[in-house]
DNA sequence: GTCATTGGCTAGCTGTACTATCCAATAATG
DNA sequence: CATTATTGGATAGTACAGCTAGCCAATGAC
């Protein structure tokens, strides 16, 4: 298969997958000649994933190229592959050391992580993003306690325990359960938030009363 | 309250808040003379609002405006300001109609929709959102039918219904209830996003046999 | 009277994700 | 075998977002 037809088949413009080449998401083709490189099946695969990633989870290239790298190391726990890919997820809130409020927010997160009996690395950067979360909930007088938070923990360990772990392929090749964990935590994520805003609109008609169209 | 003092109580750079200005995001404040205007808390409280949409909400300046422009006209009832919002957080998928799989997604996630008994308008955006969720979904090879979805609706409609519709000022200000609303529907749908990624992250810690620190 | 601050303006910067163009080497085609 | 198209590789340019910086005359505080 050469370039032409790997953009054919992805529907990737070819100076995107040069792009792709460059930036090293995709690996470069077998080389047959000077000017003639072949790919295969495994470079649409691959396309597909970066698009995925980019399309649905809205990560960026330095962060695909990140969660990619953790892909193809063979030598990588699944654990450490799906953590690269929820960093990556996590989109780097800096943490405000020095600023009262922001510890509080922090440890918050911390205490309905540990109510909750959750083990999160200490050191994950989601930790960071949900004490910014409740940060901003606090900051506009919303319940961001432990209590308030509580429903959105269940029905998260409920997705994920029931449904998202459970149909991951463990028994086939490495690479295909490696790939359903990271795009189905991507995408899954995306399909749920946006259920949950068609959930909002639909019962907002009924609550504010809009007529039947 | 002078442009230093409302950079001071904000900690938004005064650089920022004259682009906030130009933008239309921010009323300009109260001219007093030519070379000085007065600004009161209701600007304070708006740009936590800018910041609250753009750093936790992770919506476009544009689209910022767009939220702004519905909750200051006090003309809109809140079914519209909300939706308002919601067409915001919809990150502007563009339909390829011409395209059999995409329609193929799209009548999936209006079957769903449909089947769910939900009241969503036919011109939503986020039903191409779904429908791009489900095309990737169906691509990778994963589960993606009304079914295979069912648990996450059920799970984004109990936390509408209990949690967030429930703890909706509707007594107070228009303003106030407004913008509960808004930046609720935002903060609280990454809440929940990162409370799965928690999940997942000690769900996987427990399945992949990662051993207690 | 001096000096810092302000609003308003225009211009510049940084980062991201591509696009476009050029080139010589090669492959396909008649 | 001559012509035409395609390829890989490289470099440069584009478009947009979200700020950031500099300048200016007017003004206000001390």
């Amino acid at each position: 298969m050469r370039i032409s037809q790997l953009s054919a088949a992805s529907g990737v413009p070819i100076p995107t997958i040069k792009y792709y080449l460059r930036e090293g998401l995709l690996p470069p083709g077998e080389q047959t000649s000077a000017t003639r490189a072949e790919y295969d099946v495994g470079h649409v695969r691959r396309l597909r994933l970066i698009r995925a990633l980019l399309e649905v989870g809205r990560l960026s290239i330095a962060s695909i190229r990140k969660v990619i790298a953790a892909v193809d190391d063979e030598d990588l726990g699944m654990h450490k592959v799906l953590g690269t890919a929820h960093y990556a997820l996590a989109p780097a809130v800096e943490a405000h050391e020095d600023d009262e409020e922001w510890r509080r927010a922090r440890a918050e997160a911390d205490r309905l992580i540990a109510d909750l009996g959750w083990r999160i690395d200490p050191g994950a950067p989601t930790r960071d993003e949900l004490a910014q979360a409740i940060l901003t909930l606090d900051r506009l007088g919303m319940p961001a306690t432990g209590e308030a938070l509580r429903p959105y923990a269940a029905a998260a360990i409920d997705l994920v325990v029931e449904h998202e772990i459970g149909t991951i392929p463990i028994d086939g090749p490495r690479e295909a359960a490696v790939e359903a964990l990271v795009v189905g935590t991507v995408v899954h994520g995306r399909v749920l938030d946006i259920l949950r805003r068609l959930a909002h609109e639909s019962v907002s008609a009924r609550f504010f009363g809009v007529p039947e169209s």
